[in-house]
DNA sequence: CACATCGCTACACACATGTGCAGCAAACAA
DNA sequence: TTGTTTGCTGCACATGTGTGTAGCGATGTG
């Protein structure tokens, strides 16, 4: 269960987990091959002897990434019963290459196992709903993956705004709680809701004609765009 | 109140918005002086003679965004009639360096505007809530906002996973329909938020000890952290 | 022993890129 | 006119970086 000595992994799983680490740390383009065989104790001739090319290791990367979360998927299946937060803390060291590769549009299939995963817990709790949603699950899945996706890539900027370094225990023990408080209160009021999606109808997507609609106060449209 | 014919901006303007369009579609490290100075249709000289420096030229585009936001976030206070939509649409050409920018780690100063803009509409919003939120409302402005940037940070994946293009007209519709249908309803009834708020509180954050806890069947905390 | 394979190092090359700099034409001032 | 500033171009340089390749020791293997 404890993760192996990196003494004991094979040069090319330790160039691979430095290059994850270099990869997140400083984003693809500007990581180096040298600074990854540095990382990894190795001479940078390495690299390319296992992996070829730059690109190759990246893909190499994403691989491991893929199957590191494929394997998580399978255990929040299997034993729901470990709680939430094992995996959370299982993919802690590589939170940051996810988010990098994330954002520079890579890992793919790592988003759309997610939000398979996602969708098989949302129609649960849809059923639990008093007042169920009219969206396709599937999309409400893809939404709410990347919204959670969220604290990951921001994770910097919210830790600023918090005033604590949520990779702390501390920090982790307060952005969960406003979590919860978050997914526990609903955000729109049924009627607003009901006003924002009559204006969605109404008015063909694109003119905003100023002053006619019913002008939903929305907190979040502005930063949804 | 149209956009400025590019033919009438100053070369520098014409710089700064090319270095924009290159940042957000490249990355910063990928850009190169001379694409930038390529698409803005000058002599890379020129680039470094009105900026001085890749890094300085970084630091206006930054400047450059954080007074836009600004703008339309005064905007948003004085005319809140003009509909949710039109700062969205406003905001489209740098939507992508705004994504980048917050994944890099810059763009802090208009991350924080958006979370005091997102703040002053929380406590408006608590007023109607049934049971108010006991979680401090800066912290759920930050990460409020942090999950609504989730959606230009990670279009790509969205509009994957939706099947549309989120940048077309009809995409956009399924996206703020579902993101409608997100907000108006609570993700976790009141029971499981008050048995994770115990799980949290009980157990020391750490060691998650197998099958002892209530288990909260949480469907997002795996991909939260 | 002879030979092949494997893991690995060291070094060199080609190239892209940020940066420095000289200079040119036009506008403007003295 | 003459000098100066401004906006701009073109080119050369140093450097960092991905990539190619030769070679070396150890470990089997016939």
């Amino acid at each position: 269960m404890a993760a192996p000595d990196p003494e004991d992994l094979t040069a090319r799983a330790r160039i691979r987990d430095a290059a994850m680490q270099q990869f997140g740390e400083h984003g693809f383009a500007r990581a180096t091959i040298r600074g990854i065989a540095e990382a990894a104790g190795v001479s940078s001739g390495l690299v390319r002897h296992h992996f070829g090319s730059k690109q190759a290791l990246r893909e190499a990367c994403d691989a491991h990434l893929t199957k590191l979360i494929r394997a998580l998927n399978a255990d929040a299946r299997s034993f729901p019963a470990v709680g939430p937060r094992a995996p959370s803390t299982a993919m802690r060291p590589y939170e940051r290459y996810l988010a990098r590769a994330l954002t520079e549009g890579a890992a793919c299939a790592v988003f759309d196992d997610m939000v398979t995963l996602s969708e098989s817990w949302q129609v649960e709790a849809d059923a639990a709903q008093s007042v169920p949603p009219e969206t396709d699950p599937r999309v409400r899945a893809t939404i709410g993956t990347a919204m959670a996706l969220a604290i990951p890539v921001l994770r910097s900027h919210i830790s600023r705004g918090l005033g604590v370094d949520t990779t702390e225990p501390e920090g982790e023990r307060l952005l969960l709680r406003a979590l919860v408080d978050i997914y526990s209160h609903p955000i729109l009021g049924t009627d607003e809701a009901a006003e924002i999606r009559a204006a969605l109808d109404g008015t063909p997507p694109h003119p905003p004609r100023p002053g006619t609609g019913p002008a939903p106060a929305d907190a979040r449209s502005d930063d949804d765009e």
